[in-house]
DNA sequence: AACCATTTAGGAAACGGTTGCAAAATTATT
DNA sequence: AATAATTTTGCAACCGTTTCCTAAATGGTT
């Protein structure tokens, strides 16, 4: 029933390389022959076959997308980057959801069986050694939004979390709060540890230290909000919160509001990745944003490059982060903070 | 490099068709012979490879899925179902993001390329031509959220969304508003247009009429938030609306909050889908729900069907959908309606 | 017109599996 | 123990491409 390249071939009446070449890029045809393959092409229908051609070439195009968290909307974002950026390079997704079972050698077989090109881990929440175990099977792996451990050899394209984690801890405090505490994603994520180490840092910087730390279940608005309630329950003493998140924060908001309690003037609060959620009228999060656009480019781009050059190492690309001020954090007092 | 079946074969003493049916479910092969097969594929570290199997068996396993709105997260919500439940049945989601442009030829041969089993749209903003196209182009399709009609020859699950405006409309009348307006998602999707049907209908039935209509630009909180905006500037007359989505109903509450408009006694909103967001404390929009987790299962369950038995004809699945009453609509007067 | 350098074309062997078929091995039946 | 029925096995062809290699065609020089 399909048409394959023979039965162009036959119409055209040219070897069944010729028509193979018309539909290579950069391969050698005259413009006559091309123009008799085009035509008979068009005319029986023909769609080249991605399965065979990847059998014979090794190459299948197609990347692997692993994703564990469908309750926070920043992976849409995500997701609308990844799948347009990969397509407008021909490379396709093939997609893979962790939720439920987390097991690294199930996920790396599926994906080892089609033959991914590459793996692009979408996740921050995933141990470094989740990334290790693509590379061991000989998946080249990019951790998007990874942990750049020193000692690895695996790819990460993402922020420096750490950093991100400094710059909060400094804004708290410059904008006048006496008792910051942190409210993390869980305590497993290195993107929340790692943002808290940099807190820790940045409060210390200025002489202060973190009131306490909390850690939501995961990145979700609920886990944000019932944490919260569970704070303002047990009486906790702080005047500002981080946020692992910015629907952590979003969460986290909505329960305060509902104590009565008075945002930014009795709480600040800040959260992270600058999701369009966090601009919307009504909820104006500040946030710790980072530039998803370029992180997720420079993950395919990567991605590229270590399929044309497959004997290059790994290599962390690590972006600056900034802070969006927003309604939630009163306004730097007049006093020569800065 | 990588390990193929005859090195299995060779490292097990066995012939290729052995390996291959140790690795193919309910082939015939001994248990004495199973055993020496995995013995080897284990240490060798085989994997089978499914592009190579595909091109023999020709299936693939691949379902192609197709996306166009990434600013909604009730896709988020399809995605963890859909994806989990392709797994579940050793299928896997091959994406295709149709934001920008909106070229059927173009996604379709995407998708032949790779030669994916079935494909499931998941949109309700595609015009129902866009399934035909795949369906001619020899593809399995099923349309998720998809408008039914009578003439065609596509499957689609979804729901009445006629009946799902008739109760909007009946809903908001029995809750005691004069004056419902329907605001919709973008007037060229199907299912705006049958909500919008359906509510015209319900309303009537109870002696009333619509106020006016108006089309937010596409199904997204900003296009909500616009969208109340100019209705409000205009001075339209008004007790209650009828959103497309709970995210437009989001956008829609958050610009009517903002000009001091008191949700649900001055205005009666009803949003649709009963998205995790409509649910969150400090929102609770009343919303029409409809049974997603039973639709999405129904339409990979479909593909099977249609996978196993290709000379089965086009089918709809249609569900019921119910009002979900939440904070957004005033309590049912004492009056004896309903 | 003869020669050489380049392009272009075709044949055939991969790529890594599956599967129909006939032969071999096993098990059941008498 | 011989035979029949059944299961298991291996061979070989095939799935739809690409690509190396050689041969043919083309074009440019003298």
């Amino acid at each position: 029933m399909a048409i394959t390249l023979s039965d162009v071939a036959a119409k055209a009446g040219v070897s069944r390389s010729a028509v193979s070449r018309t539909f290579t890029e950069g391969a050698s045809v005259s413009e006559k022959t091309r123009k008799k393959v085009l035509k008979a092409a068009t005319e029986l229908g023909y769609t080249p076959n991605y399965i065979a051609r990847s059998l014979a070439t090794q190459r299948t195009q197609l990347i692997g997308v692993i994703c564990n968290n469908f309750k926070n909307p920043y992976l849409l974002e995500i997701f609308e980057l990844l799948t347009s950026g990969l397509q407008a390079r021909d490379l396709r997704p093939l997609l893979v959801n962790l939720t439920g079972g987390t097991d690294p050698e199930e996920s790396v077989d599926q994906l080892t069986r089609y033959r991914v090109d590459a793996v692009i881990l979408a996740s921050s929440t995933l141990p470094t050694s989740f990334a290790q175990a693509f590379e061991k099977a000989g998946l080249p792996c990019i951790h998007l939004f990874g942990r750049a451990a020193d000692n690895n050899n695996v790819c990460v394209v993402g922020i420096n979390n750490e950093m991100g984690g400094e710059i909060a801890g400094k804004s708290l405090i410059e904008h006048g709060y006496q008792k910051p505490a942190f409210l993390g994603g869980p305590a497993s994520a290195t993107s929340t540890q790692d943002r808290l180490k940099g807190f820790e840092r940045g409060l210390q910087n200025r002489g202060h230290s973190v009131a306490f730390t909390h850690f939501a279940d995961n990145y979700s608005f609920e886990a944000g909000y019932d944490a919260m309630k569970t704070l303002l329950a047990d009486r906790r003493d702080f005047d500002a919160l981080f946020c692992g998140d910015d629907i952590i924060a979003m969460g986290a908001l909505t329960a305060a509001r509902e104590n009565g309690i008075c945002v930014p003037d009795e709480l600040g609060l800040l959260g992270f990745n600058d999701t369009e959620m966090s601009r919307w009228p009504g909820v104006s999060v500040s946030t710790i944003a980072q530039p998803t656009e370029d992180i997720v480019r420079s993950a395919i781009e990567l991605a590229q490059t270590i399929l044309a050059d497959p004997s290059r190492g790994a290599e962390a690309r690590l972006y600056a982060c900034k802070l969006i001020e927003r309604g939630t954090l009163k306004p730097i007092s007049d006093a020569k903070s800065r």
